[in-house]
DNA sequence: CTAATCTACAACCAAATGGTTGTAGATGGG
DNA sequence: CCCATCTACAACCATTTGGTTGTAGATTAG
């Protein structure tokens, strides 16, 4: 999935989606490389679930997957907190070191 | 930055460093290829901003930025909040559709 | 000082990636 | 029915990527 959205295009792709749900030919239109690749691209985010293909009449409608964006997001949420955590953690220890009745045997080290 | 993230063995680098500040020695003990190669992706994700070394010794400290990570997860948060965003606009205009005094000309329409 | 450790970096290689063109299968319009 | 359009997919090519080994520079331990 991070695979998916290590791309320009395709982030861009997910972008334009957002805003309309277009067609794999009109997505197409927007880049300056072939149809084909545009295809690629579509079915890479297929394959990683941000995105669905819905057929109208001779066309391939493109949607993303908010939930799947959602799962995205929140993995890099959890490594933000964790960091957060650790760093609240690490204050505390600190805090708890520089209590006055600790009997430390490291306390004379600066 | 997306790129730093779309590789296995980088996103579990993170997630450690996360943990603990290792040396990228220790980080190279935990998988199954060379330090050079390690070494690489350490550098990918420094290249990205979402980690820093940092010298101690002859050790080199690996350490994730938060900020950085932070950045990635509000990308993301947009990009799901302006979906939500558009279902709700969306949603708003059927409401427009159905009301009582509508006199559209496409009413009849099943 | 010498040896061991940790790091940096270059050169190289196989595989994946992003792009191309070409061909063929559905579908709708006249 | 016939044609134009939209899509799918295969084959191919250049570049990037993830991995290797080897060499060399710092820094600490003895």
């Amino acid at each position: 999935m991070f695979h998916a959205l290590s791309d320009t295009t395709r982030r861009d792709i997910l972008r334009r989606c957002v805003r309309d749900d277009l067609s794999v030919s009109r997505l197409a239109e927007a880049y300056p490389m072939s149809f084909a690749a545009v295809q690629k691209h579509v079915a890479v985010l297929e394959r990683a679930g941000l995105v669905v293909k819905q057929r109208r009449g001779r066309e391939q409608i493109v949607r993303t997957d908010p939930d799947a964006v959602g799962r995205a997001r929140q993995a890099l949420d959890e490594l933000e907190t964790a960091w957060r955590g650790r760093v609240e953690r690490m204050s505390h220890l600190l805090a708890q070191d520089a209590e006055p009745d600790a009997h430390d045997p490291t306390e004379g080290q600066i």
